[in-house]
DNA sequence: TTAACTGTACTAACATAATTAATACAGTTA
DNA sequence: TAACTGTATTAATTATGTTAGTACAGTTAA
């Protein structure tokens, strides 16, 4: 379900804050689902329980997840993870766009690229 | 000219060499002109010579600049820095573009962002 | 009530990467 | 020759991430 990069130079907690933010936005989490036990998900994972207690400390900062103490850690509505994507890409595609013009980028340019990412395999 | 900003996550000969490329690209170092010498930027920025050195290097190694020894390191043709930033910028929109689509951005929000970084201000 | 789960907290050890410090050597230039 | 250039090397230091081990508190079901 997670996997580590080792090649990646972020730090573990971050990768593993990352992917189950994904999990969650693909519906694998469901809200108000319980997420893995930190001791079990160490175990998975074979890293060490307080990285992963780091990694879930962390995405209750962010409002992702909440906690109940004895039963575990849950996800949260999915709404306040799509409006922190939202923005956050949105800062990416304004400092992104604004290189890319510096760099000499046409607009067409960029609408091409849009409109492959954007194609419909099955139309 | 140049800032370390001890916020960054990053190494600061990486913010060097960032710094460095985007001086080159706006023409503040011209082709064949000679950067600062080690000793000097390091001076002036109250960092260790050899964090300087690693910077170059890595610079001279991006084929960016050429170094010779005992006179100084020089700035390489701008061709190959404007294509590689060019790539660069490339995956990085394509990443962005597929993360937004999944998220939900619409096309033509994606075009409204864009034509907000590609205003010009006198026309 | 007890056993087996949950999360949380804390300290110590360890690993790695970045940075600093100090020194030395080689080439260039005036 | 003196004062610059880049390069190399080794050791110490610092910061961060990770591991290890232990302990404590709340929950749940037998």
């Amino acid at each position: 379900m997670i996997l580590i990069d080792y090649k990646d130079r972020r730090p573990i907690y971050e990768q593993i804050v990352e992917k189950i933010e994904t999990l969650i936005l693909k519906g694998v989490f469901e809200p108000d689902s319980m997420l893995p036990s930190v001791r079990s998900l160490a175990m998975e994972l074979s890293i060490n329980p307080n990285t992963i207690q780091r990694a879930y400390a962390e995405l209750e900062r962010k409002g992702i997840t909440y906690t109940v103490k004895g039963k575990g850690s849950f996800v949260s509505s999915r709404n306040e993870l799509i409006d922190s994507k939202k923005e956050e890409l949105k800062m990416t595609l304004q400092t992104t766009f604004l290189q890319a013009k510096e760099i000499g980028f046409t607009k067409e340019e960029l609408i091409t690229l849009m409109n492959a990412s954007y194609e419909e395999e099955n139309p």
